[in-house]
DNA sequence: CTTGAACTTGACGTGGGCGTCAAGTTCTAC
DNA sequence: GTAGAACTTGACGCCCACGTCAAGTTCAAG
């Protein structure tokens, strides 16, 4: 499946796509003659960054969890490395949790206007309103 | 209180809060002579106004919200003028629960994010992790 | 083999959210 | 009154996430 394909099938366009790839967000396989190849796999990936840089991150803060959106390289192998002691692992374990608690100050943000939101909808338009399940 | 100030009590700049009245967030009396005049209520405007627009809405996204920022004219006085019929109303009601429907998918795709992040975290370094109370 | 659609890289254009400089006015302190 | 900080509007600049055009290559159909 080609850029073309791939990128409608994710409601993205191809200049988005190359975009990405660009960007670090993506590896296509290349044909022979140097047109890119897509599987399923990025597909979703595809459909995972739209989701995302809808939900309002940019590419530099996908890009800073692009290691969660990989498949999570099996329980087996080991999942770093051990080359390395341990000041490496420990950086990249803050900037996950910095980046973790990040996140969560975003969606504490998203979710207080939600339900000022929704309780001024209720207020204005009645109160039959599911509180959100 | 003048507009560097308030723009510091709301980590902002001058030119942000200028600009976010030049966009119709915000409204600012003037003294006599042109200064902006902003009191306390205003720096939590402001201040909600950053919060959001750091969690990634845009402009237009808190403009659409304005009307739920206000103080919420008080329980007395009829909420909306009856001069209208409804389809007004109507119409105002249905936006409101679009983009309340938007904020919530934005809230989704933030916390499903959140948790493959903590996933990938806990695969990483460990499962010493609270599930976010 | 030809034609047209789809692909390639490269470069320029665009809108949002400001930063920043410009030139002038007003406030505050001495 | 006068220096300097803070304010005013206006205009240009910048970065990001692409859109769009350009010029050339490759693929699929007839």
């Amino acid at each position: 499946m080609r850029i073309g394909e791939a990128a409608a099938a994710a409601a993205l366009t191809p200049r988005a796509v190359r975009y990405y790839e660009q960007q670090g967000l993506l590896e296509a396989r290349r044909t022979p003659s140097g047109h890119r190849e897509y599987g399923l796999s990025d597909i979703r990936r595809l459909r995972t960054l739209r989701e995302l840089l809808e939900a309002g991150l940019t590419i530099a803060d996908v890009r800073s969890f692009a290691h969660v959106l990989d498949p999570a390289p099996a329980e087996g192998a080991a999942a770093v490395p051990p080359a390395d002691g341990a000041p490496e692992s420990c950086e990249v374990r803050d900037v996950s949790l910095r980046r973790l608690a990040d996140l969560e100050d975003r969606i504490d943000a998203l979710t207080q206007l939600r339900d000022r939101l929704a309780a001024g909808i209720a207020d204005r338009f009645g109160e039959a309103f599911d509180p959100a399940p």
